[in-house]
DNA sequence: ATGTTCTGTCGTCATAGGCG
DNA sequence: CGCCTATGACGACAGAACAT
């Protein structure tokens, strides 16, 4: 993949994070009188704000579900050693047990 | 106290995959 | 096929931890 370098739209917007409010409205009406040619340039500015809000939300959700998913996992992790240990131990006991009948 | 490194979080982009 | 969503990858940033 590698960081587009020719991001155009917005000149160079990945990396521009804290620079630009989060979140919100294009705040770009200063200066720029509603010419009636000027609608489909704020259409599609709507359009990719929309698009930027959604795809924002997703990747919180992606990873509150990642962070989740890992967290049942540990969890699990924890229970199988749990298990293991106490099934470790019974072998021993009755390894134990087999070598006393067997002397 | 100040500079440096580590770690976690966020927003964005690119893209795969599903759906109508 | 075009649109949409989920997700991996990336860079920016902030705060914590550590070294001096």
């Amino acid at each position: 993949m590698a960081v587009t370098g020719d991001e155009t739209e917005t000149g160079g917007l990945a990396s521009c994070q804290l620079r630009n409010p989060p979140s919100g409205v294009p705040q770009c009406s200063a200066g720029v009188s509603a010419h009636s040619s000027q609608k489909p340039v704020e259409e599609a500015l709507q359009k990719r704000e929309l698009r930027l809000m959604k795809n924002r939300e997703a990747a919180r959700e992606c990873r509150r579900k990642k962070k989740e998913y890992v967290r049942c996992l540990e969890q699990r992790v924890a229970v199988l050693e749990n298990q293991n240990k106490s099934l470790m131990e019974e072998l021993r006991a009755l390894k134990d047990i087999y070598r006393h009948k067997v002397e």
